[in-house]
DNA sequence: GAGTGGTCTAGACCACTTG
DNA sequence: AAGTGGTCTAGACCACTCC
């Protein structure tokens, strides 16, 4: 939808980079050129530009114009540093979602939760327990924890399917930002037995608070992964403030 | 120094918050009421708390306000899921860095920093590996790439001080943008004589290709962390342009 | 309805790069 | 000197929230 301007420049230019309209080291048209072909205000423009910035496609360089950094052929590469954050999620492996436990629980049974949600301790809270399978070996097991207050419907149907979908869709929330931590940590013995594994009983683990768009906390995740199979990658800007 | 506005007013502002003359959940005064008390245009003020945003600051919301989502009181707090982009550096442990070796040699021979720094087989880099210690105890060991041509001065004294301070202020280069991955992997032989370690034989890599801001990659780095001491901690925020 | 942030404009001046 | 991006302004209209 997003029916500003500047967010469709942007998904157009995206798109004719990620498609190779654009390659690497060649240089956009300059913004006076931009303002003229979408017939926007410059600052219009310059909002796009600076999102194009931020995600890793372009590299704006005073007195000489936005160069693509981003290189299309590198998409599907796995060898290598891969680039970009968007394309991330449309890389990653397909995976088969199974939902374990889905059950209340008082939030004082999860000091960490309770803490990270902001809750009292009579407050209800649902702990979703799930596997996710590749060829049939389990990578990664989730254990998440929302309000039930908030989330009142959640289903395993739900859990198998998109949780997020239907956060945004469904219940018409709007998720915001997130707090995550990566650490490596040895398996316990309930993961040993979730991981069907034959390799070293280590995991990568990933935990996060997510936050809605009214700054409440809304979900507790903590991502247990293969440590053998866990790749994170970033694409980063460093602050100039001073 | 940068001269510019928006910076200043977001310097003062983010201050203020890590400071704690706002806290948590407060409510910045209005735009309207920043451009009178800054005496600049709205989007002026804008550009600033987009920044603020965009860091982790606050969470901006239609009809509402300004919303502080920072929480200054977590600042050193190492235990549950810490906050911020920036202050993460000023949070790490105190290291010593021993230089262990500074060699220039031909490309040729690390083919994967000819290929992320884009060079040919017979130009010259810089391999320099590092030691961090911390309480006498290695945790990091780190693998940097340069090339000579770039970077004809380094030294081993450069580089057990701050190699981006030489970089920016005498080189007068200006360092822009990175692409990380990290992974986990089982220690090497010559890694577990590097680390004198008790815990499990793994260390988290993070593989990074540093560019400047006129695009050109400067730096290959692979930085190895003993596991068990690694934590990773991320700010994002979700990107709603359909 | 009053106050908030979100978008957009038309124009100005500046700093930097390139010929 | 011409062309590029960087900053800033004053004003407009809109969508959302809260009373």
């Amino acid at each position: 939808m997003s029916l500003n301007k500047y967010n469709q420049i942007y998904r157009e230019i995206s798109n004719d980079i990620q498609e190779g309209r654009y390659e690497k080291d060649d240089v956009l048209p300059s913004e006076h050129r931009l303002v003229e072909t979408f017939d926007v205000s410059r600052e219009t423009v310059r909002k796009a530009l600076n999102l194009l910035q931020e995600n890793g496609f372009i590299q704006k360089m005073k007195g000489k114009g936005s160069v693509v950094i981003y290189d299309s052929s590198m998409d599907f590469t796995v060898s290598h540093l891969t680039s970009f954050k968007e394309i991330q999620q449309l890389k990653t492996k397909r995976y088969t979602t199974l939902a374990v436990e889905l059950e209340q629980y008082p939030a004082e049974q999860f000091p960490h939760v309770m803490q990270a949600l902001g809750l009292s301790p009579e407050d209800r809270v649902w702990q979703l327990i799930r596997q996710r399978k590749h060829e049939g070996q389990t990578h990664i097991v989730d254990r998440d924890y929302f309000t039930v207050e908030m989330f009142p419907g959640l289903s395993t149907k739900i859990a198998e399917d998109s949780i997020y979908e239907y956060i945004e869709k469904k219940l018409g929330l709007t998720i915001a930002y997130s707090h995550k931590e990566i650490t490596f940590d040895a398996m316990t013995d309930e993961e040993t037995e979730l991981f069907d594994h034959s390799g070293p009983p280590y995991v990568a683990t990933v935990r996060s608070v997510v936050h809605l768009n009214d700054a409440r906390p809304f979900q507790y995740n903590i991502s247990k992964h293969l440590a053998s199979e866990f790749k994170f990658v970033e694409f980063s800007r460093r602050f100039h403030g001073e």
